[in-house]
DNA sequence: GGATAAATTGCACACGTGTGCAAGGAATTC
DNA sequence: GAATTCCTTGCACACGTGTGCAATTTATCC
């Protein structure tokens, strides 16, 4: 209760107290075998009596590991990183590691604060879970010395470990679900221009169209920027053009959430007069009106995956550099069948069979 | 590049390249005025050019402080903590302390080894960010000896500080306005019962209502657990109540989603027929359909708040042990006017001018 | 019972950094 | 020029833990 918080117990006060020299009770309670399995016992007993907890800090330096793994991401608010976080967390505690969280919130000065925070506690490895990771962030992050996997990443980044999903297919099993559904006049309303994963959701998306023998229209593909502002301007965009898309599958959900309101504002009901599928599955696309169907990032798979690659290389091992991850389609309330005559012109079940996938798992080569 | 990661520089390691010893490089580094300026500038630029990164474990054996922050949650998932969390990681830099994040994701065992690592990596004090944070928890916090915040705890936890929104005076909030629009038929969908937050939002409702000169009406408090089914089930009861309420005040936002969605497959517009609010300002509350009305909790505040106070409890000094932020009011779209001729009896105004607040901003004793 | 092997323990050093104290050197004063 | 002060530097120890090696005790064998 009243007790003052002085000093925390040592093995050394241990040692004093059980009348044996420090280094018997570090062996005993590491259970080294070269400690009497009795004395062993009662240094134990001893230990938990006087509430020992041993020093991380000391045991780092004399073991020359910190156990620890630092997690760059720009934010915690972005709900999309949460489950990711939770992915690389299972894994790390099953493996004995810890987290080193370095959040810069986009700020310049803060990214360096945090690779030097990161360097300073001598993180064993990293993974950068942020895919709008400052420029300048990743070569100090090299400069640590130590092993990175990125998550998600942005840009093509030779010579770097990365996991992603798998953008292309994913687009993939949206339009063609569409297709399925009878739609032919399908849009797409994009996200960041020099987005990796934007560029292979809009290739994903132009070949399945054309595997399916329909020439895309470009007025059917409108910018955006992962915004719901993007969702709105696109709608309004696609409504003025001369022949209105049926179907618009969406760079994103926050993009499909901005698209439903305009879509509704615009005294449109979906799905009857107008399908929307997003992208990603946040955690909110169940509770959007109606529930939006997306496809789904292996989101958690990724985290999980990520970590088990960090781990292999810390042992020394090879990994292939670059793993991706397919996606899923939730089908939830926001698709259904095109209006009135929209018959399809060719099955799409037979063009989804005959698409292949460019998008190999595995890219660039091995470092030496 | 093809350099290999042997082992990090020291001190030593620039003290020999300098012909130095040690101590003056550990002096020159740290702006010791025990240097001679001209040796300092010569050792820091050869430090810098060594690459030479501090060790902060090594360093915090010596000087017995971690500068590290414990930031216990059950989970990143949760929207709502991101924000606490960015107010609390916000003034913990600016201090110069760093955060340790431990989530046990409501599991016990998990729990134990999240406070095992904070113990071991000797964390200066502790913030609790979490409202359903385990009841075995606290007790081993406690039992490590150093300063602990809670941040919205929804039990009464005397000696320990904590901080928290003023839930009594954002129900009142909440329902004044619902009464300024000209509601007198008012619902209430709970929380979970047990919840301090829950508690303290009835009586602000409840006493509201009868400063206004109204009775509650028990079958329009209809209990709940916080989350969207709550709100659906909530709604559901509410309708086949005798007189149906023109408007309903809800625990929290999800459960107000939930209400939205009910109230429209109940073919109820809103806020034409019905009006809805919730509690919290949810990072979703701006995207529902329509956009909601709420209650804003001063999340960041209270992180900032959380984390002030820890600090100054590091520094030795003493605090009130209980603080609650108020919270305010978010007008958004699903709030209006009753639909008929619902006339409010008296003017709801002077009614909440007349309102005492019982809720003191300071509780408890400071401990011995 | 003595010699040998095995089990158990302690000594001493290491990890990287910080700091009190004494020693050395330079600058100042008379 | 000698004495005094101040500035600068190095020595040595400390923090808490782990471990190779030698020393000691105990068990085993003949």
């Amino acid at each position: 209760m009243g007790r003052r918080a002085s000093r925390r117990v040592s093995i050394k006060d241990i040692a004093r107290q059980a009348g044996v020299s420090h280094s018997t009770v570090s062996r005993a309670l590491r259970g080294s075998p070269l400690v009497n399995p009795r004395t062993a016992e009662r240094i134990r007993r001893l230990a938990a009596r006087m509430g020992y907890v041993p020093n991380a800090a000391a045991r780092s330096l004399v073991t020359a590991r910190t156990g620890i793994i630092g997690l760059v991401i720009t934010t915690l608010a972005d709900p999309f990183l949460a489950e990711i976080v939770r992915g690389v967390e299972e894994v790390a505690l099953e493996a004995g590691y810890r987290l080193f969280l370095a959040t810069s919130n986009a700020d310049p000065e803060r990214e360096l604060a945090a690779v030097r925070a990161l360097a300073e506690s001598r993180v064993e490895g990293v993974i950068v879970a942020s895919s709008r990771v400052g420029e300048l962030y990743l070569p100090h992050l090299k400069a640590l010395g130590v092993p990175i996997v990125l998550i998600n990443h942005q840009r093509e980044a030779p010579l770097i470990y990365s996991v992603a999903s798998d953008s292309y297919q994913g687009a993939v099993l949206a339009v063609s679900y569409l297709l399925r559904l009878g739609h032919t006049r399908i849009a797409y309303i994009a996200g960041p221009p020099m987005a990796r994963s934007n560029q292979r959701r809009l290739a994903g998306y132009l070949e399945t169209l054309r595997a399916a023998g329909i020439t895309p229209n470009p007025a059917w593909i409108v910018e955006g920027n992962g915004r719901p502002e993007a969702g709105e301007w696109g709608i309004q965009r696609l409504l003025e053009a001369p022949i209105r898309p049926t179907a618009v599958f969406c760079y994103n959900d926050m993009t499909a959430i901005g698209a439903l309101r305009a879509a509704r504002s615009a005294g449109l009901r979906v799905p009857e007069d107008l399908s929307i599928i997003g992208f990603d599955d946040i955690l909110f696309a169940a509770y959007t009106e109606p529930p939006l169907t997306t496809i789904a990032q292996p989101k958690y798979e990724m985290g999980r995956t990520a970590m088990s690659m960090l781990l292999h290389l810390l042992q020394g091992e090879r990994t292939v550099p670059y793993l991706q991850l397919p996606c899923r389609l939730v089908e939830r309330a926001s698709c259904g069948p095109p209006p009135e005559g929209d018959v399809p012109t060719i099955s799409p079940l037979s063009a989804e069979r005959r698409l292949p996938c460019p998008a190999s798992s595995v890219d660039g080569s091995p470092s030496s």
